[in-house]
Parts: C-alpha cells; structure tokens; sequence
DNA sequence: TATTGTTATACTCTATAACTATA
DNA sequence: TATAGTTATAGAGTATAACAATA
C-alpha cells in the first residue's frame, strides 16, 4: 500500500528500459535501434515496411535507424528477391551472434524476476500482473477510442 | 507461462507511460513536461537544479523544458528570494488545478488497477511486484555499478 | 573558487509531406 | 493507382562545453 501500485510499476518501467538499453560487447546501441534488431532476429529478414509495422512506427523513422544500424555493421540491405521496390533487412554475423547473446541474456533476467517471487506467491502474482495489464489495456483505449490495440 | 513475464511488463510499461502523457484539457504535454510540472506540484516551488536533480537529468536539459511550459502557460519563473543566481520555479493557477485533476484521476487508475486482480490474489501480488522490483534495481545495479541508486 | 542558469552545438527519435521507382 | 523507400523539413528530448552573473 504504501509505495503505491503506480509508483512501483513506473520503477519497475525505469528499470526495464535501462536493462533493454544495455550496451553489449562496448556497442552502444540505443533502445530503438535494438528494437530493430530484435525484430529481425525474431521474425527473420524482413522489409522496412513490416519492421515499422511491428514498432508501430513510420516508415521513414526505420529508414533512419537503418541507415545508423548499416553504418555500424549491425544489419544488411541486401535486394529483395522477387519486390524490386523493397529493401531486405538482414542481421549481420556479428549482429545476430549479439542478439543471441541478448535473448539468452533476457531469458537470465526474466527467471531471475520470476525466482525472486516467493514460491507459494508466483500463481497469483502472474494472475494479478495479467490482470492488471489487460484493465491498462481497456482503460488505454477507452481514453484513446482513435487508436488501434497492437502492443 | 506463455506471454511472458517480461512481455507482460513491457506491455504494462507501454501502457503506463501512454497514459501519463495523456493530454489533459486540449494541452498537449508531453511526457518530460508533465514530468517537471509533476515535480512542482509534489515538492512546491523550486530552482531548475532542484528539478534536474530530481528528474536525473542535466540542468541545461530543464531549461529547455520550462522555456515551453513557460511559454504555454504552465510555468512561471519567478525571482529566488535569497540567490539572485537562481530562478524560483512555480506552476500557475492553472497548471496548479491541471495537476490536481491529474493526481485524482491517477489515484482513480491506481484503485482500478487494484480492484482488477482478484481480492485472494491482492496480497501475493503486491508482495510479488514488491519483489520484482527490488530483484530488478539489483540486476541494474549490479550492470551500471557507476550510477547512482535513485529512481 | 563554486554554483545557477544560459548560449552554442550536436545527436537521437519521431512525424508529415512530397517524390522516385516499381507493382 | 497503390506500394516501398527516399529526400526534405520539423519538433522534441537529451547531452557536453563554454560562459555570465552571483555566492
């Protein structure tokens, strides 16, 4: 009660980002453009359109983050095999070799998170947390009816 | 299991901080500048250092945001009653009113948030949460050893 | 000498609008 | 005509460095 429901959930927002922004191998890459590159090693190549679509983004701010993410050998455009028009985003060896790192890394943390709740709570605490995530969520559209539900 | 406890935290972060940009009265205020009017409404009038110490960022950085609140109305600055170096910070009357409407509908979030999660599952909630963020501030700490400990 | 806030400069993220090349 | 990506332009947040006025 106390610290507050909102207080903790906005350290706990802090304290993510600066995880999700964490420089690796001395690369400093920004939260956005490691946005980009967790797409593309998720999903694979992919063009610039669907990376925007999947940050919900334009597609001239990908142009951009591109552009710095070939500069500093971290993704490739490479012709689109059968779409003239568009551009195939691929990782670089490094890149992807860094990304692997980073999802290892990330499965660390999150079950250091889960081990940190104590055993008899864990049931409940991921209920309540779902819980809450989906009021946001209603409540976030009821106060922007314009915009649309993707995360 | 499935979604994630780091998506679902992410998701939560996301829809937090859309909410604390919202636009309240027609004005748009972004989130760095209800940030610093936060910081007017709960610690009172006070000097731009003060501010940039409490929103961890540089003092020319808080210059730039109470050039625009300044000019939208939302800021005065008026002169330090004992340093003739410093600017004395305070919102104005209507800015005062925006911020207490802003931390009774927060306090309404807050409670509906709450009243979300399942009345057996409220207490291990919170305590997970609880423990979530102090396991995180640790992992941040322990990857930052540099920075400072505040929020 | 140290501190408060400023001007100067720069980088990043983001957006809209107009344009080119291709479907 | 519609789509993929670009150039052009702009606003916002952030940072460092140098400087003025005041302590």
């Amino acid at each position: 009660m106390s610290p507050g429901l909102f207080d903790t959930l906005l350290l706990v927002t802090h304290l993510l980002r600066q995880d999700l922004a964490r420089t690796f191998d001395g690369t400093p890459l920004t939260e956005a453009r490691v946005a980009v590159l967790w797409v593309l090693q998720t999903v694979g190549p992919s063009t610039q359109q669907q990376v925007a679509a999947a940050l919900e983004v334009t597609p001239r701010n990908v142009s951009a983050l591109v552009d710095a993410l070939e500069a500093s050998g971290h993704v490739r455009r490479t012709p689109h095999p059968t779409d003239r028009r568009a551009v195939r985003l691929e990782l670089t060896p490094a890149a992807g070799e860094l990304m692997a790192r980073m999802q290892v890394e990330h499965a660390e943390v999150e079950a250091a998170l889960r081990d940190s709740v104590a055993p008899g709570d864990r049931e409940a605490f991921e209920r309540g947390l779902d819980a809450v995530a989906e009021r946001l969520q209603e409540l976030v559209a009821a106060a922007y009816p314009d915009a649309e539900a993707g995360s």
